[in-house]
RNA sequence: GGCGACGUGGCCGAGUGGCUAGGCAAGGGCCUGCAAAGCCCUGUACACCGGUUCGAGUCCGGUCGUCGCCU
């Protein structure tokens, strides 16, 4: 979410590449971010530097570190057509069309899932499948040497940190930066940002205690994908941040 | 002290005398172009005691507690 422009408070953001690089009424998908993480890593080491790639969850990291050869983007249209079909027809029958089409994206597809069983059915329009032939995501394979390095945080010092960061945000204006977002139109992605409905619709004390709630359950979303990554290394994330890098850098060199 | 209202699973919140409300949270799982998202699965709770009834969160009585009003 900090690709998007307009929210460097509520999304906490930092410096770097792919920092506030797209208006807020725009559509995010990995397939655009997958081409614009490569190339901007593609870039940095060319030049002789070390890009580190940081945050995200495991589907976003995994596609800036690797070649996914995701899936064509869905072709204008299709995507409509086949929504409007889910609706009409129902779950079940939708979710039997894709079985006639393509059997193996149906069963790895819950019939309920609208999201997902309209793309399969626009990837069959393609000539395409759900299912990559190569399936590249959970493997080691990266397009560089890589380290992948996560941080374990004991839960209470999470919570305690999630708070604060919350608090601060408040302190740091995040109600004004909500409020000027939302006068424009906000694309379905964006839309998703932890923190804005809250902020702009709660009081302060709930809005804090909503956005703390749910970026608890984004941070355990997040492990649970880590341990998916094959060969990440964890590392202690309890400690101030020197001592963080300098135990990150001392597993790099020592590799 | 009197009167009244209320007391439902971690939280919020429906509930007709007789068959699982629901939402959120939590736990488990799925997921290659919406991933800070989507989807699937999982909770037998009705303050306590007694009574009425074939059968009571749902009716009656009492106890305790909470809130409000009165003295």
């Amino acid at each position: 979410m900090q690709v998007y422009e307009g929210l460097p408070i509520l999304t906490n953001q930092g410096p770097g590449r792919l920092v506030a690089i797209w208006p807020l009424d725009h559509e995010a998908s990995v397939g655009e971010y997958q081409r614009l993480a490569h190339a901007a890593i593609d870039e940095i080491l060319a030049a002789g530097r070390l890009s580190i790639v940081v945050g995200g969850t495991g589907l976003y990291l995994r596609a800036a570190l690797a070649e996914l050869a995701l899936p064509p983007a869905p072709q204008p249209g299709t995507r409509a057509r086949w929504e409007r079909f889910y609706d009409k027809h129902g779950a079940a029958d939708a979710h039997a069309e894709l079985a006639r089409r393509d059997e193996r994206a149906a069963a790895a597809v819950h019939a309920n899932d609208r999201r997902r069983v309209v793309r399969a059915l626009e990837l069959t329009d393609a000539g395409s499948s759900l299912r990559p032939l190569v399936d590249r995501l959970w493997q080691e394979s990266t397009r560089h040497p890589s380290l992948v390095v996560g941080l374990d945080v004991p839960p209470a010092v999470l919570e305690r940190r999630i708070r604060a960061r919350t608090e601060a945000m408040f302190e740091r204006g995040v109600e004004d930066e909500v409020r000027r977002v939302l006068e424009r139109p906000l694309s379905t992605t964006a839309a998703k940002v932890i923190g804005l409905h809250e902020v702009a619709e709660l009081p302060r004390e709930e809005a804090v205690d909503r956005i703390v709630v749910r970026t608890r359950r984004y941070a355990a979303y997040q492990r649970k994908w880590m341990r998916r990554i094959p060969g990440i290394v964890m590392l202690d994330g309890d400690r101030p941040a020197d001592e963080v890098a300098d135990a990150i850098l001392e597993v790099a060199r020592a590799r």
